[in-house]
Order: C-alpha cells, then sequence, then structure tokens
DNA sequence: AATAAATATACCTCTTGACGTATATTCATA
DNA sequence: TATGAATATACGTCAAGAGGTATATTTATT
C-alpha cells in the first residue's frame, strides 16, 4: 500500500507526469528536462529528486551531469500506472508537444553522445507520431 | 491534463483508495463505507464529496440516504486506471480485507433492499476469493 | 587558481488537503 | 411535533508540498 501510494503521488502533479513521460522514451539529464519543460534549474531539480526519493527513477553520475532515467526493475504498481500513463498521454497535447521538443532535442549530437558516454541506452531516431512536423 | 491530474489526486489517499476499490464491486451509502473502513462519518462523507467534485464518483438519494457509485460513462483516464487499480488491488492485503467485509455486509438483507429500492444494481452473491473464509 | 556549467540544498511563503469537533439539514417515525 | 438516523458543511489545526531566491558542491576548462 506504501508503494502504491507513493506511486499516485508522484504522479499528483503536472510537472512530475510530464517528466516521466519524457523518461518512458529516454533517460535524460536534469538540464534537458528543464529545457524541454521549460521551467526553473531547480523546479526540475526538486521534482526529479522527489522522484527518486519514492524509488521512481534512478540516476547515474557523469562528470557533471546526472541522469535520470525509469528504473531497471520498477515495482509492480509503478510498471503498471507508468503503462496507463503511457497510453493515457498518447493524445493528451502537452505530453504530445513535450515528445516533439523531445525528438528534435535526441537528434542533437552533443544530447546523444552525453547519454552514450553516460551509459545509457538512447532510442534511435523515431519516425514522428504525426506526419507533419510544422 | 485537468482531468487526469484530477484523477491521480483523488488516488492518491488511502482511504479514498480504499472507497474506489469497494464502489467498483458496489454502491454503497455513506454509512456503508463508514463502517466497512471504520472511519468517522465526517471522515467518508467528506473523502466521498470530495470523489464526487472531481466526477470520479454519482450519486442518488433515496430518502434518507445517498448512495454513491462509479460514473456511469468515465472518462477515459478514470475507466483506465479503475482497472489499473482493480489489478494491483488483488494482492493487497488492506483491498482483500475490505472486500471481504464488503462481501459479508451485502449478504445482510436490509443492506440489499436499500440499495435496490435506492435503484442500483446491486451484484449477486460472490464466491468468496479465497477458500478459507475464517 | 579563477571561472563557468550542472546539480543540489536551505530557507521562505503560500496553497492544498486531511481530520477533529460542532452543527446544520433532511427525512421517517413514534 | 419531537426524536433519531443519515448526511453534509463550517471552522480550526496541522502537515505536505510547490515554487521562488540564494547558495553550496562538484567538475571541467581557461
Amino acid at each position: 500500500m506504501e508503494n502504491l501510494l507513493s506511486v499516485y503521488k508522484c504522479l499528483c502533479d503536472e510537472t512530475r507526469l510530464r517528466i516521466l513521460q519524457l523518461l518512458q522514451h529516454s533517460p535524460l539529464c536534469v538540464c534537458h528536462i528543464q529545457h524541454l519543460l521549460d521551467i526553473s534549474q531547480v523546479n526540475a531539480s526538486r521534482h526529479l529528486g522527489y522522484l527518486r526519493k519514492h524509488d521512481m527513477v534512478e540516476t547515474s553520475r557523469f562528470q557533471n551531469w546526472t541522469i535520470y532515467s525509469l528504473p531497471q526493475t520498477p515495482s509492480e504498481a509503478l510498471h503498471r500506472n507508468l503503462a496507463c500513463l503511457q497510453d493515457l498521454a498518447g493524445t493528451e497535447k502537452v505530453f504530445v508537444d513535450d515528445r516533439k521538443r523531445l525528438q528534435k532535442l535526441l537528434k542533437e549530437k552533443d544530447v546523444r553522445s552525453l547519454l552514450n558516454e553516460g551509459g545509457c541506452q538512447i532510442p534511435s531516431p523515431q519516425p514522428s507520431e504525426t506526419k507533419e512536423n510544422a
């Protein structure tokens, strides 16, 4: 029950929902999140810290960057709810826009090499989910 | 997004989780919830009011009772998350115990007739989910 | 060694919400 | 009409948490 409640508490903030939705596509640094969501550094760091404290994300350190990613072995509650969120995020404009910005970001060489050197599997470029990317 | 966040906010309190899990099995009055969860009348009423305010439950009035039930046409976000909760609630002791008490309650004639006269579909007695009901 | 970048933490303020006590309100019934 | 049962609301208190500003910490670079 503790864990289940923890999951829902992590999910009941818009910023954290957006973060988690992005992390379902790729590991990311604080600065990436910060810019993708257009929020302050402190805010990004704090929400990520909150998620980490509740075991919703894992971190690895590379030089000056902290790379956040979803847990390798998430709890059942987290796993199920992330899947659920994934489904629901398909139609939500905020998420769609975030994903578009993410795809763009993941094309940048320095971003890719940072995540790579940080030991992360980053996804190959995705076909855009809507035909026009205008 | 508003609605999705609303759903998660409703789900991030243990009392409300227990209530929703019970309502997935049968419509119930405030006094039923109150006794099943062993909480105060105010507390039960307040959480149910919170759920109603956020369109997570519907109400009908019969004499002095307010019968709470899940919406006939829940939002996509609610529908999905209730299904998810249903799955996760299978193994959670608190929920298991609540359900046992509910099954017992639903065998009482006055409870059944109250819900019936209130215009509710109440489920037929369930086979107990664990073999022993001791 | 000084600087800059990336991240984290401390302190403050404000809002939300959880729960207790007390008190309406409504309806059936004695 | 007075009483009791079921429900809802008002008011107070307390804790959690969201976000801002300032500041520390670590690491690479000049």
